[in-house]
DNA sequence: AACTCGGGGCG
DNA sequence: CGCCCAGAGTT
């Protein structure tokens, strides 16, 4: 039975809100992006860490606010380089469309970043979790910021067994949200945060230590562990990719890749090579690298090319860039390619 | 409405 | 080894 349904509703369930918030208050995580309300740093902060945990993303988060301090830094910046300070966190089209975005704020709204929900929602890769959080955090905005987080809590608290893999999930716990929404959303949204991952984690949840223990229903219940309810589930598939590592001298080649499979716009080794370099080939390392949606099979051929003119002569016939162990770390790789090109490097 | 897109951490 | 994470774009 998901609440809405259940024509019951208690008229005032904004107390648990406000608990929230008091829980927050005392509780909140001491966070790099807590202590301002820049909308281009929180703007960052949330494509950063959407499907990604904080302490996998806090590095990259840093190093790409030194680097892009601010909208026209990161507007006037060459792509390449902004997906150089997204190698490894994944999901690359983020780099993508938050530089793309940089230059939308440069270009439509004269360098000033939005402040109207609906403004905000235009820009490249910020969806309605995104221009919520942004509006909320640093406008004042009373909007819940409905994600992974809220569908986990707000799914305990009332018991609801909405499938949260349903499409409509996020209209349906977004009118969740409403009910108990206090004044202060931007804090509201963020103690949902952290109160769903530090607390009301997906397993294992601390509910002793849980602020709304008297008001979750689920718990009173005891059935925790059956909210919140998902009944699509995800299928991987097997990938096989067959790469060349080509080198010389120290130098080996790499192409860049295109923005319509994984690793968009990651670099990568040549694919196929011609028979002659073939000759060259020794030993082939053979690499298992899971995807979330995937198991992908990474087969690396070692071609150190011995002759001089077949060097040059395949590189005259392809348009492969040729770069060095130095000069890879400018380029940014997916995962198992980066760790192939160090392990290289160290011997 | 369903699919696709990374990588890391956890039980 | 399956699940989940400060989701969004595409079809």
């Amino acid at each position: 039975m998901t609440f809405l349904d259940k024509n019951n509703i208690d008229s005032n369930l904004l107390h648990i809100g406000n608990k929230l918030l008091s829980w927050y208050k005392k509780n909140a995580r001491d966070l790099p992006f807590r202590q301002t309300k820049d909308p281009y740093k929180i703007w960052i902060c949330e494509i950063v860490f959407q499907q990604t945990r904080i302490n996998q993303g806090l590095n990259h988060y840093n190093n790409f606010i030194r680097r892009f301090p601010d909208v026209q830094t990161l507007a006037e910046a060459e792509e390449n380089e902004v997906l150089l300070y997204w190698k490894g966190l994944g999901y690359y089209s983020r780099a993508i469309n938050v530089h793309k975005a940089a230059q939308q704020v440069m270009n439509d709204y004269d360098g000033v970043f939005p402040s109207e929900y609906e403004e905000i929602l235009k820009l490249k890769g910020v969806g309605k979790y995104t221009a919520a959080a942004i509006t909320s955090i640093c406008f004042d905005g009373k909007i819940p910021a409905v994600d992974g987080n809220f569908y986990r809590v707000l799914s305990r608290i009332f018991a609801d067994d909405f499938d949260i893999s349903n499409s409509r999930a996020f209209a349906y716990f977004s009118e969740l949200a409403t009910l108990i929404l206090p004044e202060n959303v931007g804090d509201f949204n963020q103690a949902m945060m952290d109160l769903g991952s530090e607390i009301c984690k997906p397993k294992n949840p601390l509910c002793g230590e849980c602020p709304l223990r008297e008001n979750c229903l689920a718990y009173s219940l005891n059935k925790i562990s059956e909210f919140p309810v998902k009944t699509k589930k995800v299928k991987s598939e097997d990938l096989h990719l067959k790469y060349y590592f080509v080198h010389r001298n120290g130098q080996f080649l790499v192409r860049q890749r295109k923005d319509d499979f994984i690793w968009k716009k990651l670099f990568e080794f040549p694919v196929v090579i011609p028979e002659e370099l073939e000759a060259f080939s020794k030993e082939v390392k053979t690499i298992n690298h899971k995807l979330t949606h995937k198991n992908l099979t990474i087969e690396i051929s070692n071609v150190e090319v011995a002759s001089e003119p077949a060097w040059n002569n395949f590189i005259a016939q392809n348009q492969y860039l040729i770069t060095d162990f130095e000069a890879s770390h400018e380029k940014s790789f997916p995962k198992p390619l980066e760790n192939y090109i160090q392990n290289k490097n160290q011997k």
